[in-house]
DNA sequence: GGTGCCATGTAACGCGTTACATGATTAT
DNA sequence: ATAATCATGTAACGCGTTACATGGCACC
C-alpha cells in the first residue's frame, strides 16, 4: 500500500500528473537503491486511486506540450493520507533469500553450502565497494535523501557480512563435531584438517 | 520465485503432500521472523509447478488419515533446482517505508517528521527488546536457524538505531542554517562549526 | 460437545514486473 | 536523420494476502 500512499502524499502537495509523479516519487526514495517505480505502477495506481475517489482527474492539459492528465487530491484521500502518515511502520524482516537457499544446500545436499557462502560474500564485497564509492562522490549538499539511503544501505551491507562471518564459524563447529564424542580430542586445533569439504 | 524453488528443494529430498511442505517450509527459513508462508500459497503454487511439468502428482494416500495428494519432483524440475541453488543471490535493498514516510512528511508538512522519527526509535527498540529476549531463550543445540535469523534480524535493528541517530543529526543540522547565502561567506571553511556534535 | 490439529482447496484483490505499443517534442 | 526525453497506457503473469469453505480425526 506505499506506493499508492505516496503517490496521495505527493498529490496532497499540488495537483500533477502521472509522469511527474514517477519523476517525485524516484526524487523522493527512488533508484534501484531503495525504491525502484516503474511508470506502469504509477498509472495503474493512479486509475485505482481515481476509481476509490481518492484523487480525481482535474484537467488535461496539452499547451503545445504532449498531453497531460492532471490529478488533484480529494478530501477523502488526504484523510486516508494523514492516517497513513500517523500510523505506525511496523518492522518488516526482509526475507532472505540468500538463507533459504543456504538451508536447503544444507537440507538436500544437492550443493556445497560452503560455496553458496563464499559466492554471498563476493556478492556483498562487490555491492558495499561500490556503494562505498557511490558514497563517496555524491554532492553532500544536494543529494541528501541519496546520502541517507547509502549510509543504510551500506550498513546493513556490513551487518550482513559481520553475521555471514558468524554462520559460517557455526556451521564449521558442528561440521566439526557431528560425533556424540566431546571428549576424545582436546579442541586445540587438530591439524586443519578441513579435508572433506563436504562430498561433491 | 523463491517459494516456487524452495518448494523443488523440498520435494527433491523426497515426494511430500502439501501440509508437509509448508510445515517444512516453516521449519527451515519459517516464522513471521524472515518468512511467513500462507498454506494458500503453497497450494496455488504447487498447481502452477504440476502444470509447469516439474512437478507430478505422484499418488493420493488416505491410509485411515486424511486425504494426501503426494507429489514428486521431474526430472525437469530437478534441473530448474539446480539452476537456481547455483546461481547467485543479488542483493536486495529493503524497500523502507519508514523513510519513504519520512520523507513525504518532509515534503508535505503534514505532519512533524521528528514524530515520525520518534515513533520509528521506540518501534524499534521494542523489536529489538522482544528479539533479543527471544535469542537468550532458544536451544541453541536444535534451533540452529532461528538463532541465525535472529542474529541477522538484530543486527538489522541495530544497525537501524544507529542510522536513526545519523539522520536525525543530519536533519538537525540542516535545520540549524535554512539560511540561503552561499555568497555572503568566503568557501574557504567556516569556523569549523561543526560544534554541535549532532545533538543528542 | 468443543477445541485444535490435519488436510485440502477457491475467489478476489492488490502489488509489482515485463513486454508491448503509441505518439509528440527537443537536441545533436 | 535519429536519439533522447516527455507522456501515456494495456495485457499478461507471478507473488502474496485475506476471506471463505470443507471435512476427518483426536483429545478433553
Amino acid at each position: 500500500m506505499s506506493v499508492r500512499n505516496a503517490l496521495l502524499g505527493l498529490l496532497g502537495q499540488r495537483p500533477r500528473h502521472g509522469y511527474e509523479l514517477h519523476a517525485a516519487f524516484e526524487a523522493v526514495v527512488g533508484g534501484k537503491l531503495n525504491w525502484d517505480v516503474k511508470p506502469a505502477q504509477i498509472y495503474t495506481t493512479l486509475s485505482r486511486l481515481a476509481e476509490r475517489g481518492l484523487v480525481v482527474e482535474k484537467a488535461l492539459e496539452q499547451a503545445g506540450g504532449p498531453e497531460k492528465r492532471i490529478f488533484a487530491i480529494t478530501p477523502e484521500g488526504r484523510n486516508e493520507l494523514l492516517e497513513w502518515l500517523a500510523a505506525p511502520v511496523k518492522t518488516e524482516h526482509q526475507r532472505d533469500k540468500f538463507f533459504l537457499k543456504l538451508m536447503l544446500s544444507l537440507a538436500t545436499g544437492e550443493v556445497d553450502p560452503g560455496l553458496v557462502i563464499y559466492a554471498q560474500r563476493a556478492s556483498l564485497y562487490q555491492e558495499l565497494h561500490d556503494l562505498t564509492i557511490q558514497r563517496e562522490n555524491v554532492d553532500p549538499a544536494s543529494e541528501l535523501s541519496r546520502i541517507m539511503m547509502l549510509d543504510r544501505a551500506i550498513m546493513h551491507l556490513e551487518a550482513d557480512l559481520r553475521w555471514l562471518d558468524m554462520i559460517e564459524a557455526r556451521l564449521d563447529d558442528i561440521r566439526r563435531q557431528p560425533l556424540p564424542e566431546p571428549k576424545a580430542r582436546p579442541r586445540g586445533r587438530p591439524p586443519k584438517t578441513k579435508n572433506d569439504s563436504s562430498g561433491r
